[in-house]
DNA sequence: AAGTTATTTTCACAAAACTAGAAATATGGA
DNA sequence: TCCATATTTCTAGTTTTGTGAAAATAACTT
């Protein structure tokens, strides 16, 4: 993860609409959402959502898997503990903490 | 801390610029770098870094302590934890991971 | 094939973010 | 007071983001 990376992923989670999104996401676990569960979660215009999943996805925050006609969504752990890694990474490598 | 906060924080560190700079001061440690260190090292025109540097300070993200003509930049461990806490947090609520 | 449900894409627009030059402010020194 | 250094504010231009209605696509059912 390079500071490119980690930043397409910390501003996909800087806005209030898709944190909320990812979180409920996280919530919801390994069984994940379907869009149309985060659009009634989140109350929001369907291709609103689509447009904030969308970021979330190309930022390997977010995982689908189609069931049918229905896509499933869910939160990628692992990048996300990669970017926390990341961002306590290299603390304090000029100066002891 | 709650959502809203959170994205502020988040969108933040969003910016490749921002990241950049508040790295930096996470590898200064303690001491800290002036803002004219921090603009040696990113390399921007002093105004840009003051307007990002603002976005980091209204974040909680950094502080600020003059000394004399100079002011020194400082991370804020203790929200940027805060903050690492809220993205692992409530991981898996509706179903274990 | 025709209809239904689930989701995305297109489009248009308003609002916000990013950038940097120039001017202004703050602090200390001669 | 006058000058130098450090940093911010003002201003203006360009670019990007966020939103939702309407249309399009995908997958299933009858």
């Amino acid at each position: 993860m390079d500071t490119r990376n980690a930043a397409v992923k910390l501003e996909a989670l800087g806005n209030p609409t898709r944190l909320a999104l990812y979180r409920a996401l996280v919530k919801a676990g390994h069984g994940g959402l379907s869009v149309g569960e985060c659009q009634q979660r989140l109350q929001i215009a369907s291709s609103t959502l689509s447009f904030h999943l969308k970021a979330l996805i190309h930022a390997g925050l977010v995982a689908q898997e189609r069931q049918s006609r229905t896509l499933i969504c869910r939160a990628n752990y692992d990048v996300m503990n990669a970017l926390v890694g990341f961002l306590v990474d290299e603390c304090c490598v000029e100066e002891q903490c």
